[in-house]
DNA sequence: TATTGTTATACTCTATAACTATA
DNA sequence: TATAGTTATAGAGTATAACAATA
């Protein structure tokens, strides 16, 4: 119990695992979830650029968008300029899913952060996020299918 | 950058790997360095009391131990009282890993908490305490070889 | 020549089930 | 009958390398 490393990682273990529980609810696996997300935010993108958003292997990329695609959530489009690439579209199911799916994430957090109070919550909001910036100085270009 | 929940898994992710990272320049992996820690601190213990303490299931704690003995760090001897188990001795040797791999372990954390303050380095692991004495209700029992 | 998506493959990590020798 | 250690095996999860179509 002595290091704050140690304490980080398994409450880190434990987060990532009760999240992906909920998630499975909805038939969502974490990078499903995960790719979901950016595409909701950023528009349609190649799956070279999804999986630079999301930390995703290119390969890895294949199989997330098919089973994104078999449960209707995305679709594969023609790229408008690219014949090599595809236009990754979310669908209006998508959208759905993304909603339920936000309903999900919020339980699991209060949940999770239930021994804390509402200050307490925010102060350790605010100490992770500072050290997630601080790991994290790579900038990443989105790479959009159409620009905004 | 929303919830919570992501950050920590995030950074729990994050410090694991780096953790990872400078106990691999001892030739020791997480599991490794888990088990050599309890064995420290409760004494010999048999390959099943080892891993209900790491949270090592007792097939992969073959390896772990076969490890550890490879490197010189630990060894098998015959439990007293019992022939179909083994006493988990750590060695000398094994104490100078554990006092190498406290210093590394100091110097990984010093870098991981830099961006944070005395003050919120203390205030963040009292956070995260909390959360994990919350998410573990079981208590282990040791089952020492020899009782102190 | 380089890049996109794809496939096949290998590698890591871990858990499950069966086996042996003891209890 | 149950348990400690072991082995073999299988299953996730992920990365690597090679390939076809296209840039």
């Amino acid at each position: 119990m002595k290091h704050t490393g140690f304490l980080l990682a398994r409450m880190g273990h434990v987060a990532a695992k009760q999240f992906a529980g909920r998630m499975e609810e909805l038939g969502l696996t974490t990078r499903m979830w995960g790719a979901l997300n950016v595409l909701d935010a950023e528009g349609a993108l190649t799956q070279q650029a999804l999986g630079k958003c999301t930390g995703i292997d290119p390969s890895s990329m294949v199989s997330t968008v098919d089973d994104l695609e078999a449960a209707g959530l995305v679709e594969r489009r023609r790229h408008p300029s690219d014949r090599r690439a595809h236009a990754i579209h979310i669908t209006e199911q998508g959208r759905e899913a993304l909603s339920r799916g936000r309903q999900l994430a919020r339980g699991a957090q209060e949940d999770l952060l239930a021994p804390l109070s509402a200050q307490e919550r925010k102060q350790l909001h605010e100490l992770l996020l500072r050290l997630v910036i601080a790991t994290k100085p790579k900038g990443v270009t989105t790479d959009q299918v159409h620009k905004k």
